[in-house]
RNA sequence: CGGGGCGUAGCGCAGUUUGGUAGCGCGCACGGUUCGGGACCGUGAGGUCGGAGGUUCAAAUCCUCUCGCCCCGACCA
C-alpha cells in the first residue's frame, strides 16, 4: 500500500476525551473513530489488525476441531425469555421493538441461540460432541463504556460453545479450549495469565479467565511467584493466617472509648496512635453491615475483617448462601444498629440487638487484643477478642493481597492488574435443561446436553495489545497482529531515492511481506513520527546519503539501533526478522 | 444511579466572572524558501458558539429546560 493513497488520518494532538494509552494511540494513529459513546468505526488500519487477530483465532479454532457458524445479532425476545435472562440481564440488554410491537434485542452473548440451533438438530448421542464458534458483534448497554476499545457497547467477539454427552466429556472440551486459547494468546504476542475466576451470571461452576497483564487493567489478579496458581482477587484464596490457640490471658478487660469523628479505619488508627505510636490498622476490626434478599425487606449480616483488609463480597455471598450482597445504606445501619456507619461493631448496645449472622475473616479470629466499633456513634471498644467479647462464624472472607501465601505451595502471591481478554466456562446443563436441549443416550434415555462456552474479546484484545506494547512515540505491534509488517520510508524529494525505495517496496511485496510504502511528499520528520505512531514492526529507510553508499537502513520499532545493509540484502533481512518473530 | 468536568472552525483550546461586530495554535488551500525526527514566510477558506425557550436595545457570555461526551465510584459473560 502506498501511504500517499491510503486512508490513514493520523493526528498530532491528543484527543481530549482519551485517557488510556490504547485509546489515545488508536485515535491518533488513524485506526478507529468514535461515533457515539462506546461505539467505534474501524478505519483501514484498525480493520487490518482485526483481521489479523481473527485469522489467528480461526486457524487455531479450526485446528482444534471447532466449526464456524454465524448467528444473528438481532434476536427475538423469546429465546432469552426461555432461560429468564430477558429479565436477569436488565438494562444491559439493548432492547428494541419491531413495527408490530414485538420484543427484540441485540445479542450480548449467544448461549440461548446456539442451544436452540443444537436442540433442533441433535437427537442422539451419536451426533455429539460438537464445538461451534462465531466471530460477531456483540451489544451491551454498559453502565459506563470507557477507555476506547477496552469497554464498548458494540464490540467484536469470538464466542464458542461445546456440546457433550456428559460432564467428563465436557471437561475434555474445556481442556481442549484451554490449550487452544493458550496457543492463540501466545501467537497474539501477549503477556497473560490464566486465572481462576468467578463464573458470574452466565452460570456454571468451572471457569478461567485469560488476563492480559497491563497497569490499566480493570481486574485485580494475584499470581504465585513459585507455582502456576493465579486467580482473580474476586475468588483468590490464600493460606489462612496462623490459627492455633489465641492467648487471651494478657488481654485487658474490654473498654468503651470515646472516639469523636473517627469514622474510618484511618481515623481510628490516628486516634489510638496518639496513645501508642506502634498502633496500626492490623489491630483493628473493620465491621461492615451487608444486606441481601428483597429490597423492601432485606436480611442483614455483619462482616468482620481486619482493618487493613477488604471484604470479598463474592466470598461473603457464597458463605451466606445468597446470590449477592450489597453494603447496607446509612439509613439501614441506623435502623438496625442504632448507630452511624463508621461505628459499626459486633457488640451491640442495649438499645439495639443485632440478630443477623456475624461472619469474621480468619485473621480476625487471630487477634487477641483489638479495637472495633462499639455500635454506638462516636465510640469504639478496645481490648476485644473474638470468642471472649463476641461470637462470629469464622471463614476466609477477605480479599487476598500481594504478599499473602499461596494455598498450593506456600509461595508468595504477587498482585497484577489484568484486562480480561478471554473467559472459558463449563456451563453444565444450565441452559440445556431450561431449554430442553436433550439427546437420547445409548440406554435410550433422554438427557440434557452438557455445555461449555468460550469467549474472546477481539476488539478488546486489539486495545490490550497496545496497552502492553507501546512507548511515548506510539504503538509497538507484535509482528503477528501488526497492520503491516514493514514500512518503507523514502526520504526527501529526490526522484532517484523515491524510485529506488519503490523498487525495495516492490521486492518486499513480491517476497510476501505486507508492506506500507511512505511515498508521501512530506518532510522526513513527519514520516518518522507517523511510522513510530502507527507502530509497524520493521522500518526500512532510504535517503540520499545511504543510497550513495548503496545501502538502506533497517530499524525495529520494538527497539535497538538502526542497521545499514546493502540495498540488495534488505529483503532478506526483513524476511529474516519476520521469520524470527513467527517462531 | 451518585459525585465531578466539558460542549466555541476538521483537531486542541482562549473568550463566559463584569452582555457590546467570535479569537489563537495545529490542520487545510495557494505561492515561495526548506528537506534524516511533526520546518519557515506570505496569502486565504472555514464557526447554527450542542439544542430549545426566556431576559435584554443587544446573549458564546445571564436565567430555565434539554441533548451529548469524558473522568471517579456503583455496576459489569
Amino acid at each position: 500500500m502506498r501511504f500517499s493513497q491510503a486512508f490513514i488520518p493520523t493526528v498530532k494532538e491528543v484527543p481530549k476525551d482519551a485517557v488510556d494509552a490504547s485509546h489515545i494511540l488508536l485515535l491518533r494513529g488513524g485506526y478507529i473513530r468514535m461515533i457515539g459513546s462506546g461505539i467505534y468505526e474501524m478505519l483501514p488500519l484498525g480493520q487490518r489488525v482485526l483481521r489479523k487477530i481473527t485469522h489467528i483465532l480461526r486457524e487455531e479454532l479450526d485446528a482444534s476441531g471447532a466449526q464456524e457458524v454465524l448467528m444473528p445479532a438481532l434476536l427475538p425476545a423469546s429465546y432469552f425469555q426461555e432461560t429468564g435472562r430477558w429479565d436477569v440481564y436488565g438494562d444491559v440488554l439493548m432492547r428494541l421493538k419491531d413495527r408490530r410491537g414485538g420484543d427484540y434485542h441485540l445479542g450480548p452473548t449467544h448461549e440461548e441461540i446456539i442451544t436452540d440451533m443444537i436442540r433442533r438438530e441433535v437427537k442422539s448421542y451419536r451426533q455429539l460432541p460438537q464445538m461451534l464458534y462465531q466471530v460477531q458483534m456483540k451489544y451491551r448497554d454498559e453502565p459506563r463504556p470507557r477507555a476506547g476499545l477496552l469497554r464498548c457497547r458494540e464490540f467484536l467477539m469470538k464466542d464458542a460453545y461445546s456440546f457433550d454427552t456428559d460432564i467428563e466429556a465436557a471437561r475434555g472440551s474445556y481442556e481442549t479450549m484451554r490449550e487452544t486459547y493458550k496457543r492463540i494468546f501466545d501467537r497474539l504476542g501477549l503477556d497473560y495469565r490464566v486465572v481462576e475466576a468467578d463464573s458470574g451470571s452466565i452460570g456454571g461452576d468451572t471457569s478461567a479467565e485469560f488476563q492480559v497483564l497491563a497497569q490499566s487493567g480493570e481486574d485485580a489478579i494475584v499470581a504465585c511467584t513459585n507455582c502456576d496458581y493465579a486467580a482473580n482477587v474476586e475468588v483468590a484464596e490464600a493460606k489462612l493466617d496462623e490459627g492455633g490457640e489465641v492467648d487471651l490471658s494478657k488481654t485487658p478487660e474490654r473498654e468503651l472509648v470515646e472516639t469523636p469523628g473517627a469514622k474510618t479505619i484511618e481515623q481510628v488508627v490516628a486516634f489510638f496512635q496518639k496513645r501508642d505510636e506502634s498502633f496500626s490498622a492490623k489491630r483493628t476490626i473493620k465491621s461492615l453491615l451487608y444486606a441481601h434478599g428483597p429490597e423492601d425487606s432485606p436480611t442483614f449480616a455483619m462482616a468482620l475483617v481486619r482493618g487493613d483488609h477488604d471484604v470479598n463480597e463474592i466470598k461473603l455471598a457464597r458463605f451466606l448462601g445468597v446470590d449477592e450482597v450489597r453494603l447496607a445504606s446509612d439509613q439501614e445501619v441506623g435502623r438496625v444498629l442504632r448507630c452511624k456507619a463508621g461505628y459499626v461493631g459486633p457488640i451491640t448496645q442495649e438499645e439495639a440487638t443485632f440478630d443477623g449472622r456475624v461472619v469474621a475473616d480468619s485473621s480476625v479470629a487471630a487477634l487477641a487484643d483489638a479495637v472495633c466499633g462499639a455500635a454506638k456513634t462516636q465510640y469504639h471498644y478496645e481490648h476485644v477478642a473474638l470468642g471472649r467479647d463476641f461470637e462470629a462464624e469464622v471463614t476466609p472472607l477477605r480479599q487476598v493481597v500481594a504478599g499473602d501465601r499461596c494455598t498450593e505451595c506456600g509461595g508468595v502471591l504477587e498482585a497484577y492488574r489484568g484486562i480480561e481478554g478471554g473467559h472459558i466456562f463449563i456451563l453444565g446443563t444450565h441452559y440445556s435443561s431450561k431449554m430442553n436441549a436433550t439427546f437420547l443416550g445409548e440406554d435410550g434415555e433422554a438427557q440434557p446436553i452438557v455445555m461449555g462456552c468460550y469467549g474472546i474479546g477481539v476488539t478488546r484484545l486489539m486495545a490490550a495489545a497496545i496497552e502492553q506494547h507501546h512507548d511515548d512515540d506510539g504503538i509497538q505491534w507484535p509482528m503477528s497482529i501488526a497492520p503491516f509488517e514493514a514500512v518503507v520510508l523514502a526520504l526527501g524529494k529526490d526522484d532517484e531515492v523515491k524510485e529506488e525505495a519503490k523498487q525495495i517496496y516492490d521486492r518486499l511485496v513480491e517476497a510476501g511481506v505486507q508492506t506500507l510504502f511512505d511515498d508521501r511528499d512530506e518532510r522526513p520528520g513527519v514520516k518518522f513520527k507517523d511510522a513510530d505512531l502507527i507502530g509497524i514492526p520493521i522500518r526500512v529507510t532510504l535517503g540520499r546519503r545511504t543510497l550513495d553508499q548503496g545501502q538502506a537502513e533497517m530499524k525495529l520499532r520494538s527497539g535497538g539501533d538502526a542497521e545499514l545493509y546493502p540495498i540488495g540484502d534488505i529483503v532478506a533481512q526483513v524476511t529474516r526478522v519476520i521469520g524470527e518473530a513467527d517462531s
